[in-house]
DNA sequence: AATGTCATGAGAGTCAACTCTCACGAAGGA
DNA sequence: TCCTTCGTGAGAGTTGACTCTCATGACATT
């Protein structure tokens, strides 16, 4: 549809692009520091072409993580049966930890980039947001219709929690190593889940 | 003891450090960025000398900020006679965050400075846990001495919530305004809180 | 085939975080 | 008082994030 039709000099476009991105997702694997310069030797392209492509760095990121992980449905496959919140919650925080552990270079250069200027922010993808949602799917009928605000507050609980400032917090800041940072983290999801449950019990 | 019996040239050098830490205080204040040009400019002093103070901006940053805040103790003084763990963490929680907030732009800075290299992470002032271990005071003897697994589970569960990452993610990926950050950090702590007291109920 | 359009590369420039070297000048000991 | 010590400034250099301009050459249009 969008390709294939394109003439020369569309489909040169999207191949220099497409160049761009995966030399990201690639860097990004490695564990290598993942910038600009980087990314461009290796998409065999120059940074100002790279910059013309993407206005800035954590847009590039991105697009290339964003690339890398499943829609929520898909991830959450495992515990689709159980309509337990507390499970799927544990679930939906342990797989983006996971991921988030796996791609830490990019992420962390992301939430570098982000911190400083607020503004760029809506560039970055919302992971997060799409896993919690659905981990909470089963609740949205219970919890959601009679406390729409205690529904609420909990999803912002697990968007403070179901993340990677909160890896990285236990990580650096505790000194956890990674395994036991995703398991604490996990364990608190599960309990303000808990809660949240047991409010409408 | 330190000073005062030093030698000129002592005494010059503790001037100057002072000078630069006054000076990225004093930035810090203002909203405005802090960077190492600017605090040495201010300070009246060439980078290269704030450099030979301060190995890095974080280290810098570090120390001007652990002047600002007050020993635990001191801070929880209006709970003092409180022994209800989640009245002291909720304030706690608040009191932290509302001095983030009025320094947003240093501890922006730090994050992104410490947050790509970890290593330099233990110069970062241990605000948040000073605050958390005082306020949870009143559960050492029963919840500390009866589980205290879950105790330190508890203090980590605090240490994700009760921070700048999670003010930052509410306000920056929530799209919440300060107030509503603070509020909305103030419950998740206090239902954490809450859940570890019930357990020992 | 001639001409225009456009993707790209190369390079210079700015700013911040650092690192290093060199030279000046003042404090301090002999 | 002479000379060493040492705190400091100035300046160059490196890297990364960007921004901007200019030249080139391939594709596209007529």
């Amino acid at each position: 549809m969008t390709a294939q039709a394109g003439t020369g000099r569309t489909n040169q476009k999207q191949r220099t692009r497409t160049a761009i991105v995966a030399a990201a997702r690639d860097l990004t694997g490695t564990g290598a520091e993942v910038t600009m310069p980087a990314v461009a030797r290796a998409a065999l392209v120059s940074e100002a072409t790279a910059y013309r492509y993407f206005p800035d760095l954590p847009s590039l990121i991105s697009e290339a993580l964003a690339g890398v992980w499943p829609p929520p449905a898909e991830a959450l496959a495992p515990v689709a049966d159980s309509a337990d919140p507390v499970e799927r919650v544990s679930f939906a925080c342990e797989f983006l930890l996971r991921g988030i552990l796996a791609r830490q270079g990019s992420v962390r250069a992301m939430i570098a980039a982000t911190i400083t200027r607020p503004e760029t922010v809506p560039t970055r993808p919302g992971v997060r947001f799409g896993l919690i949602d659905h981990a909470l799917l089963p609740l949205e009928d219970t919890l959601g219709a009679r406390d729409p605000d205690g529904f609420a507050q909990l999803k912002r609980d697990l968007a403070v929690v179901v993340s990677a400032e909160a890896l990285f917090t236990l990580t650096d800041l505790c000194g956890l190593d990674p395994d036991e940072a995703i398991t604490s983290a996990v364990r608190t999801a599960a309990t303000l889940t808990a809660a949240a449950v047991r409010a409408i019990a």
